[in-house]
DNA sequence: CGACTTTGACCTGCGC
DNA sequence: GCGCAGGTCAAAGTCG
């Protein structure tokens, strides 16, 4: 798609998930998500496929589909995956001012990386809860510096960690709302 | 002092 | 094989 804004969809903005900063700054009260639905094709939840550089900037995640990343224990580890594990990937994109969004969890950066043929870098994170393995990528639109895209990967295995909506919740409402 | 961020180096996959 | 891009590591620095 040349323009997501067009595609997105909005909330209420007295709706109850203000776990989210963004929802609280009013900055920001348009969204749009995707799941993952094949290698590098990621699809909206009224069922549009996305296929520009938003989708293309989680392709890398979608590259080491299949394999259980096993990052305490090294690099080694990565290629061994035995187990297809898929994790579940959801990517999202709001209009923000803020590129952290408070999700109720906690979350340590662990890189920074420069992003071909976009001015912003890509942040990534990993939930700091023992035994958890939840990474998310945080990315801003190079054409659109008010849109920024959140990639999540994998389910987190603990309760929230703050007395807000979770993140899971906030899915579904997404695709309640998408309906 | 623990939790977190920064950042350069390193590794891997992929296209040519 | 080589170079590029994406993803991760890990040591050092920062902050509360």
């Amino acid at each position: 798609m040349n323009d997501n804004t067009g595609a997105i969809f909005s909330y209420p903005s007295s709706s109850s998930y203000l776990s989210l900063n963004m929802a609280n700054n009013n900055h920001a009260n348009d969204y749009a998500g995707f799941t993952e639905k094949d290698h590098g094709k990621y699809e909206m939840f009224d069922g549009v496929v996305v296929d520009d550089h938003v989708s293309r900037a989680s392709n890398a995640l979608a590259q080491g589909d299949g394999n259980e990343l096993n990052v305490s224990s090294g690099k080694v580890n990565i290629r061994k995956g035995e187990k297809k594990i898929k994790k579940p990937k959801h990517a999202f994109q709001t209009r923000s001012q803020v590129d952290i969004l408070d999700d109720g969890y906690r979350w340590r950066k662990y890189g920074q990386k420069a992003v071909k043929n976009n001015k912003f870098p890509r942040n990534y994170y990993r939930c700091t809860y023992q035994g958890c393995n939840v990474k998310k990528q945080v990315q801003r639109l190079s054409n659109d510096d008010g849109v920024v895209v959140t990639t999540y990967e994998g389910t987190h295995t603990h309760p929230i960690e703050k007395s807000t909506d979770n993140f899971e919740n906030i899915l579904t409402q997404m695709q309640i709302y998408s309906r």
